[in-house]
DNA sequence: AAAATAAAGTTACAGTTGTAAACTATAGAT
DNA sequence: ATCTATAGTTTACAACTGTAACTTTATTTT
């Protein structure tokens, strides 16, 4: 059996995304929004949006005689959280100064991006 | 059909890192490295190692009349860079920036660790 | 009201993944 | 030389994923 259920696949997250973006959608408007970047069909969005709702990411709201609409009830915040947990652990031992350190060796960061996160958070306090 | 093949999966990944840490073993030698965290069957890891060869990711040295031996093809850091990548599109749109605010509001990164982080920086150059 | 259309819901299907057993060949023991 | 344990190789199988078609139900058009 595989080890993650009921987490939020690829194709899933592309949804969910709109659906952050949006707080209330049909899944036409979904269909729309996505159809820019991520050609799908309608009809496996529609797959990827049952799924979603079963695994209780997604709410889906039946409205009388229109179109039904879907929320997203999981929060994008806690989401990520959960997302940078998991790569942490998975590539760099849960150790987030493993991560920088090596965001700079590739240069990924440079120095400049470091003296102005650090300005912001001082002007912020 | 799945978009990503040949990638390395998350079982797979634990066999490559031993690798990674010891440059030729043999298959109870990996069987032994990884029974302390990830509990596998030998008869598991046996199959991870050969899908890993098969993607080439690790390669079989048959030894004459003893055992084989394996050794990781594909080197760890660029796969880091790989994952870096698509962690970075998959949830900061590419942004290291984004990333790098959102570790700090979710108190992953202290303004000391970025200070640190920049006297590393600046002593090594 | 009957036909056409679209939405809602269900089923399908192949490739991937985690897990492991089954089979085969071979080296070492008796 | 034969038996046995182990290494090497192949096969299995269910759950998960990406993709989409099929079927049923409801709404709109004529």
């Amino acid at each position: 059996m595989k080890a993650k259920k009921y987490e939020i696949t690829d194709a899933e997250l592309e949804i969910m995304k709109v659906l952050w973006e949006n707080s209330e959608l049909t899944l036409n408007e979904i269909v729309e929004k996505l159809s820019e970047k991520e050609k799908k069909n309608k009809s496996t969005i529609k797959t990827l949006l049952y799924r979603l709702v079963e695994k209780k990411s997604v709410k889906s709201i039946t409205k009388e005689k229109r179109e039904n609409t879907f929320q997203a009830i999981i929060n994008k915040e806690e989401y990520l959280k959960k997302e940078n947990e998991s790569f942490l652990k998975r590539l760099y031992n849960g150790s987030t100064n493993k991560l920088l350190l090596n965001f700079v060796e590739e240069k990924k960061i440079s120095k400049k991006d470091l003296q102005d996160l650090l300005n912001l958070i001082e002007s912020e306090d």
